[in-house]
DNA sequence: TCGTATTTTCAGACAATACTGAAAATAAGA
DNA sequence: TCTTATTTTCAGTATTGTCTGAAAATACGA
C-alpha cells in the first residue's frame, strides 16, 4: 500500500459505481411492477442521480442499450416531462437531465398518470354506465350499482389528486398529515 | 311485434351483456397500464359486477380462458385478499366472490402494493443510501442526496397511505378535501 | 375402498412488448 | 452547395410474460 491515496480513490469510485448500478438495474425492477418499461424507469434512474446532463451515447454506455431503445426512452420521458434536454451554444448534440426536486417529479407523475389513465378509466365507466341506463333487471340493476360506486370513487380520487399536485410544494401533505388520525 | 314484452326483455338481457363485456375488457386494459396482469383485472371486473358468486367453470365461459388461467388469477385474487372464496354446503364446487365495497377494494390494493412493492422499494434505497454512505466526491454526494430525498419521500408517502387505510372508512378522504386549498 | 368430481400444476406454445442495428432523414458548419 | 455529425425511424429479432391443455393430485360420497 504505497499508494494510499490513488488506491483509495479508485476504490471508492467503483464503491460509487456499484451502488448506482445497483439503483439504476433495482429501480427499472420497481418499475416494471407499475406499469413502466424497464429501460425508461432505468433511464430515469440514470439521469436523476447524474450532477449533470448526458447525450444518447453517454447513456447507451452506461446502460448497455442500443441507440434506438435510449432513443426512444428518452424522448418517451421528455413526453412525460420528467426530462429537459439542453442545448449547449457550440455543441450539436443534444444533452438530458432529470427534473431532481421530488416533490415535483411526483406532481409531474400523478398529472400524467391522471390524464393517461384515470381520467380514460372514468370514461370508460361513464360509458358503461350509460349503456346499461334504463335497464330493470336486478343483474342490470347490481351492475349500474357498482360502475356508478367504481365511477364515484375515481373522480374523488381525481379530485383528491388534483388539490394536492396544484399547490406544486411538499408542505401539503406532511401538514395534512397530522390532521390524519 | 305480437310478442313485445318478451323481445324487450332479450334486447335488455343483450344491451346488458354489451356493457358488462365493455367494461370487462376494458377494466383488462386499464389493469395493464398499472402493472395488472389483464386477466386478472378482467376476472376482478366480472365478479364484482356479478351479484352472485361464480365457478371456475363459469369465469372460464364467460371470458373465454382456459382453466389454467382462470385458476392461477383467481388463486392470486385471493391472495390479495380482493376475493373470496365460498363452499356452498352438499356442493362439491368452489365458489368465487369478490369484495364489493369500494372503499374496503382500495384499502385492500393500497395495503397489499404498499408491502409488495413501496417497502421493497424503501429498502431497495437504504441499501444504496448505505452503500455509498461515507464517500466523499461531489458523484457521491449527488447520489446520496437524491436516494435521500427519494427515500424520505417514499417513507412519506407510505406514511400517509397506512393513515388513510388505517380508518378503514370512507369518510375521513372526503373530510379532508376540505382542508386541501 | 373405489369411482368420480374438482382442483392444481406446469411444460410447451403463444402473444405482447421491448430492443437492435442499420438505413434514412435532418441539421449544422465549411 | 457538399460533407459530416446527429437524430429518427422501423423491419426484423429477441425477450418477457401469459396462456393452454392435459396429466397428476386431491377431495368427496357411496
Amino acid at each position: 500500500m504505497n499508494k494510499p491515496a490513488t488506491k483509495d480513490h479508485a476504490a471508492e469510485a467503483a464503491q460509487l459505481r456499484v451502488a448506482r448500478d445497483e439503483f439504476v438495474t433495482q429501480w427499472g425492477t420497481i418499475g416494471s411492477a407499475w406499469g413502466i418499461n424497464r429501460t425508461m424507469a432505468q433511464i430515469h434512474a440514470l439521469l436523476i442521480i447524474t450532477p449533470h446532463a448526458l447525450t444518447t451515447d453517454e447513456v447507451m454506455a452506461e446502460l448497455q442499450v442500443s441507440r434506438g431503445n435510449a432513443h426512444m426512452n428518452l424522448r418517451e420521458l421528455t413526453g412525460w416531462g420528467l426530462v429537459r434536454s439542453v442545448i449547449r451554444k457550440g455543441e450539436r448534440k443534444e444533452y438530458f437531465e432529470a427534473e431532481k426536486d421530488v416533490w415535483k417529479m411526483f406532481c409531474i407523475i400523478v398529472r400524467e398518470r391522471k390524464r393517461r389513465e384515470i381520467r380514460p378509466a372514468i370514461n370508460v365507466l361513464k360509458d358503461c354506465i350509460d349503456r346499461a341506463d334504463g335497464l330493470k333487471s336486478p343483474e342490470a340493476a347490481a351492475f349500474t350499482r357498482q360502475t356508478k360506486a367504481l365511477c364515484e370513487f375515481m373522480e374523488m380520487a381525481d379530485g383528491v389528486l388534483s388539490k394536492i399536485v396544484r399547490s406544486e410544494q411538499s408542505s401539503i401533505v406532511p401538514w395534512a398529515l397530522k390532521f390524519l388520525k
